[in-house]
DNA sequence: CGGTCTCTTGACGGAGTTCAAAGCTAGTGG
DNA sequence: CCACTAGCTTTGAACTCCGTCAAGAGACCG
């Protein structure tokens, strides 16, 4: 299972075997079965996650006392609450698992003595957020210039595999609207 | 004025005078009055910018040839397209001064050699991606739990120089309405 | 003081929400 | 392997927030 994180560490940074093993020190492996939360919402948020199988969803409640998911993670992707994990506070979203999923979490104060010991991950990680924060600038482009059905249709045609896998409720809201409207949605396109 | 930009990288990193002056050697320092565009939509996207003095806007043409402005930058932000950034791309947004502006700019080869050359400055443009990102998780939070009235009121509350030295509809655009709503928001509040 | 850019007002329409109920599907235990 | 149940999806009707359009009122600049 730790290949998984191996290769993916590759396609960024040079990494023989022993090095390897002293990295994954830092980190521990844990799965967690479907509906599961590895984060609660107000309970103080320590680690940052990289999902090895499976799917991770992050949510809050709205003031209506509905989960709305903003982001999802599958494998090779990491996740968190990253202001509350940078500052150590209590966490404005919960993470749960959607599958049976397993994953490799790092604490802040391990993260930081990995980034010191080996400067090839400071690298890593920088390219890491610069990506992350990118892609999130384009999403916030896609949300801003679709109407809700363009945007349904533009999600499902990059990414079909959160389709496949997700349930539609889930992406309903992981879009900002409610199911009811995403199923009129789907009637209108097949027919 | 570059003093701006050492204060604001001491935040971040020890650094002594020569050391700032070889990591100034790969940037450009300029100038630009309002209404000037720094990069234009569907260009190559190729330098990053740091905002010493003044204001920048980040946007793009909707279907119907609206602007659509989806981030700012105010003293010691950095701001570009960053998508188009690191693969070299035409970039999906142009960047234009609302105000009289200095910044500095940086091309991505130059930013490789610098982090190449100084592992510290790998360090700092690591946390300021991360606190971009994270900063950008919360605002898809604001964006997706709140109307657009609260939104509003929520963003005059952190943001209150912002609503100082921006003109409305720009306001309006970044929040995602348009310029005639939150003017009657605003007539809500007053009476 | 003229002209252009920004902000306000109001009438109307439509995209998307809410609520309630019925139809499906998949997982679970017997 | 079937039956039951809980959770997910679909339907439809009423409603509402917010966009569109068009026109007028300020404000700022040369």
């Amino acid at each position: 299972m730790n290949e998984i994180f191996k290769t993916h560490l590759e396609k960024f940074i040079k990494i023989d075997e022993r090095e390897f093993g002293e990295i994954l020190k830092f980190f521990r492996i844990q799965s967690v079965p479907a509906k599961q939360n590895l984060l609660e919402e107000g309970k103080v948020c320590r680690d940052y996650y990289f999902v090895l199988k499976g799917i991770l969803r992050l949510f809050f409640l709205n003031e209506k006392g509905v989960e709305q998911t903003t982001e999802f993670a599958i494998e090779t992707w990491w996740i968190t609450d990253n202001m509350a994990y940078e500052h150590g506070r209590p966490s404005s979203f919960s993470i749960q698992a959607i599958e049976k999923t397993a994953f490799l979490s790092i604490s802040r104060e391990n993260q930081e003595n990995l980034l010191r010991e080996f400067p090839k991950m400071e690298h890593y990680f920088r390219l890491i957020y610069q990506r992350a924060y990118a892609a999130s600038q384009m999403r916030m482009k896609y949300f801003l210039s679709y109407s809700k059905e363009e945007f349904y249709f533009s999600f499902v045609k990059s990414y079909p595999e959160f389709v496949q896998r997700v349930p539609q409720y889930l992406i309903a809201s992981y879009l900002g609207f409610t199911p009811e409207y995403l199923s009129e949605i789907r009637k209108r396109q097949i027919s």
